[in-house]
RNA sequence: GCUCCCGUAGUUCAAUGGAUAGAACGAGAGACUUCUAAUCUCUUAAUGCAGGUUCGAUUCCUGCCGGGAGCACCA
């Protein structure tokens, strides 16, 4: 059982004691007793607000229900003296792993671990995290488009996709990912049109160019607009030669693409999906459920009315009969459900979707009912640069890749005065530069806009990626140094030792991992890997951990092989490779 | 106009309804003959406004102000 579960036991059994006792009412309807965790170290690891047991507090009905009573509650209504009979309680039968508890403040009681049970703790290291053991998840992220770039916003996404998908797996979901492109509709059209009629080459068809000026076109002019809707229509039934020779060879060469870049960035998907499948597929759900009243005709088009929902109308299909997509996402839904059978799907994508997805999640819930309420949708901001909004429309587009160079070039003039050889400057460039731009993506909360400024982000010093990779780094160091001045690691107590915050913190980790799961919030864990680094680069500072007269200098070992361990295991969650030199 | 998201130190971000609102950058002062100074130590500064619910509100509710996104055949 994990000590937060075991510190929860204890507390229950004391309230239960006590209302036994003081003849009120039964002690064992507090099901939801929960510890909290102090952000103030000196607050202990774990503290119990004992106000929440308080007959002031449970008898609001919100509350009631929140800690699981279901009854009135009568009883003393001072926290504090309340505090005391748990405290008293608690202490009659003290655990080893707890240190000592202490009451603070309105009435908390706070609780502090021993130093056995860090030492135990550490050594049983590999703690497994099983909160979402047997849960089938799909992740579907990053998502680029053939006949555009694959832009910033795209290696927004798949950061967020990836570090969210490596989180979940360590929870014990089993964890599918895709990505799914957008191989056939407007944008491609577009595209096509500006190369017919701009005469561009077969580069400029595929990074962008051509849809960009497909684009203006379109909508400056309206006989522009009917020529390019003729084009996609043709895409669909692959009616002209020399669009479909076109169509191919970018096709192609976009997905050539991608995956070099994939490749890079160290994501490897379980499935690729096309709009060009789930377009026909949706379609044909969407003309199918239009019979049973899921869809209506509205003007030419086929809607969903989503007002019955609260929400908008969106069109499905067009006046043309090609489905949009929003139908794309409902062939899609069924591709999926075919795929891999999950419990849960989580798609990742820019907030400026958010409506549509409310919309398109109901819709896919009336025509697949038991997907309802299985779909989460994810959504993050844009990546901002100080020059303005970033637009494929007007063609005004950083790619991925460019600005991976560009960190990456930074980096190597920071690293041209370490000695090192080419083939080491050119690796720790590449892993900085990805954890700079990682670490950037993933410090705040998904949802915001990140205002990505270039001179900024390559500022390796506090917060940063580098800065983890460097208290990783050292901390190798250090084990390698004591290798070779033959001081062994060991995890028994030295005499006399007296817990260090960096314990503290090591032990947290799988506490972080679960609720970052939980709450699809990777920045929890990077918060914490911020913290965690600071507390080893602080407490090396302050020590000397390899020593031969220094009879603790063994247990200093293994603290500092944990934290390696869990920088190296966080790090990975986030994408972020570790160097070993820098 | 309607809907959704967001307003926290000068800046970029934290804070499961809890205790003295945490970091980092910037600015200022220090620390390498000692395990990697991409580091460490100290100082500086913030909850948009007005109400409400609560023992307790940055967090929940209402209004206002300010910013962003989306609102029919694009993705």
């Amino acid at each position: 059982m994990k000590i937060k579960e075991k510190l929860n036991k204890l507390i229950k059994e004391s309230i239960r004691i006590i209302y036994i006792a003081s003849d009120e009412q039964r002690g064992d309807i507090f099901d939801k007793v929960m510890v909290e965790e102090p952000n103030d170290k000196n607050h202990g690891d774990y503290s119990f607000p004992v106000m929440k047991i308080s007959p002031t507090f449970l008898n609001s009905k919100r509350n009631a229900k929140k800690m699981g009573v279901s009854e009135v509650m009568k009883g003393e209504e001072d926290p504090r003296k309340t505090a005391e009979l748990i405290k008293s309680e608690i202490e009659k039968n003290k655990p080893e792993w707890l240190e000592r508890v202490e009451i603070a403040g309105p009435g908390f009681i706070n609780f502090f671990l021993s130093k056995e049970y860090f030492a135990s703790s550490l050594r049983s290291a590999n703690i497994e995290v099983e909160s979402l053991k047997g849960e089938n998840i799909f992740v579907e992220h990053t998502q680029p488009n053939p006949f555009k770039e694959f832009h910033i916003g795209h290696l927004m996404n798949n950061v967020i996709g990836e570090a969210i998908s490596r989180i979940l797996k360590v929870n014990g979901a089993t964890v599918k990912t895709a990505t799914y492109h957008g191989d056939v509709g407007l944008h491609v059209a577009k595209a096509i049109w500006a190369v017919l009629n701009y005469n561009l080459d077969k580069v400029e068809l595929v990074n962008g160019q051509a849809y960009a000026k497909g684009n203006n076109a379109y909508e400056e002019r309206e006989e522009v607009k009917k020529e390019i809707l003729e084009i996609n229509k043709k895409i669909y039934d692959r009616s002209d030669e020399k669009i479909n020779e076109l169509y191919d060879e970018g096709r192609k060469k976009s997905f050539e693409n991608f995956e070099r870049l994939y490749g890079r960035l160290g994501s490897k998907f379980d499935f690729h999906f096309y709009e060009s499948e789930s377009g026909e597929i949706g379609k044909d759900i969407v003309l199918k459920k239009k019979d049973e009243g899921v869809f209506e005709e509205s003007d030419g088009a086929v809607v969903f009315k989503g007002e019955k929902y609260g929400l908008h109308t969106r069109v499905f299909l067009n006046k043309e009969g090609l489905p949009t997509y929003e139908a794309k996402e409902v062939g899609l839904a069924k591709i999926k459900k075919d795929s891999f059978s999950y419990d849960k799907s989580v798609t990742v994508t820019a907030n400026e979707q958010d409506s549509f997805f409310d919309v398109v999640e109901k819709a896919i819930g009336d025509v697949y009912p038991d997907l309802s309420g299985v779909l989460n949708h994810i959504s993050h901001g844009m990546l901002k640069l100080p020059s303005g909004k970033m637009s494929s429309r007007t063609g005004n587009v950083i790619t991925a890749e460019s600005l991976v160079d560009i960190v990456k070039e930074k980096v190597v003039e920071v690293v041209k005065e370490r000695g090192f050889t080419k083939e080491e400057s050119e690796e720790v460039s590449e892993k900085v530069a990805l954890a700079a731009l990682r670490y950037s993506i993933l410090r705040g909360a998904i949802g915001g806009d990140i205002i990505f400024d270039i001179e900024k982000s390559i500022s390796f010093e506090g917060d940063s990626g580098p800065y983890l990779q460097y208290a990783h780094t050292r901390a190798k160091s250090v084990l390698e140094k004591a290798k070779q001045e033959g001081v062994d690691m060991n995890f028994d107590l030295p005499v006399g030792w007296e817990s260090v915050n960096l314990e503290r913190l090591i032990v947290r980790f799988p506490e972080i991992v679960e609720r970052a799961g939980r709450e699809y919030a990777p920045h929890l864990l990077v918060t914490y890997l911020t913290e965690l680094a600071g507390e080893f680069n602080s407490w090396y500072g302050r020590e000397k951990i390899v020593d031969l007269n220094d009879l603790s200098s063994g247990y200093k070992l293994a603290i500092t092989q944990s934290f390696a361990n869990v920088m190296e295991r966080g790090l990975w969650l986030l994408g972020i490779e570790i160097a070993k030199k820098m």
